[in-house]
DNA sequence: GTATCTGCAAAACATTTGCAATTCT
DNA sequence: AGAATTGCAAATGTTTTGCAGATAC
């Protein structure tokens, strides 16, 4: 689930596409949603740069993931409550948490999979499918 | 959306078959699930109870929740994330936010309708969908 | 009379805000 | 220079914890 490498000069292009201006901090958080596809917290983020980036202050990893999201390069997860996390852009996709191993693993579901269930002409701006259970590793 | 009355002796029912001993704040906690259907967070609760219990604390009400939460009898709902809401145990339906207006629908959705989507052998124990979007009122 | 429940005060934790220093263009 | 960005320190808001007194069985 891990990627090696991925290249700095393709990730400045995608923030800038999303018009964000890719700074070196901006450019490590969304580093990190590739190199961890692990739906981080904002102190997971921060625990795994401090070290890259001395200087790094939480506030700046708040600004970036409020940036990102309204910029719409992540999205909020309210997956446990108290603490968000995120995700890259998960359009067309949702998650289902291992409540034994806590692992999570994405799904596939369309907008169009669940807007029969709505009132009469309620438009589907975003939606989240949080699931809690027990995967097939653990139900043994 | 509101109820005027409620037997206290039903709530005290509810609460034992549940396997909670309802004590004065608890059923009162509860009595406000039925008679508010407002998807509430502990603040709610506590401002709405806390005339007709003086000596209430806000920590009787996050007792309260969690061990309602542990019994089952609700269900806390990661709808805007900082500040948890509950509802009564809402296994077979699930929220639309609408983002302008605010207001909560509760949409019928029941786990069969969204196991086809899941990892193989994936055991449901409880889901949320959750919904931002436009009411029909809002959209005009 | 012992276990449970309540509620105060303080602590813990995540997140936000104000502002000064730094960096980019 | 001027605008945007960073990061410190302090504030905010929600939830949790420790503990003492009250209540229930």
């Amino acid at each position: 689930m891990k990627k090696e490498h991925v290249e700095i000069e393709e990730i400045k292009k995608i923030l800038t596409n999303y018009d964000v201006r890719p700074s070196f901090q901006r450019l490590k958080v969304y580093e990190y949603f590739i190199l961890n596809r692990n739906h981080p917290t904002a102190e997971m983020i921060f625990q795994g740069l401090k070290d890259i980036i001395p200087s790094l202050s939480r506030t700046t990893i708040y600004n970036t993931l409020k940036l990102f999201t309204q910029k719409k390069l992540i999205q909020a997860i309210p997956l446990d409550s108290n603490t968000i996390r995120y995700d890259i852009n998960h359009d067309g996709h949702a998650h289902a948490k291992c409540i034994i191993c806590g692992e999570i693993f994405d799904i596939k579901i369309k907008a169009d999979d669940i807007q029969h269930t709505l009132p009469d002409s309620f438009e589907i701006k975003e939606f989240d499918v949080i699931i809690r259970g027990c995967c097939k590793k653990c139900k043994k």
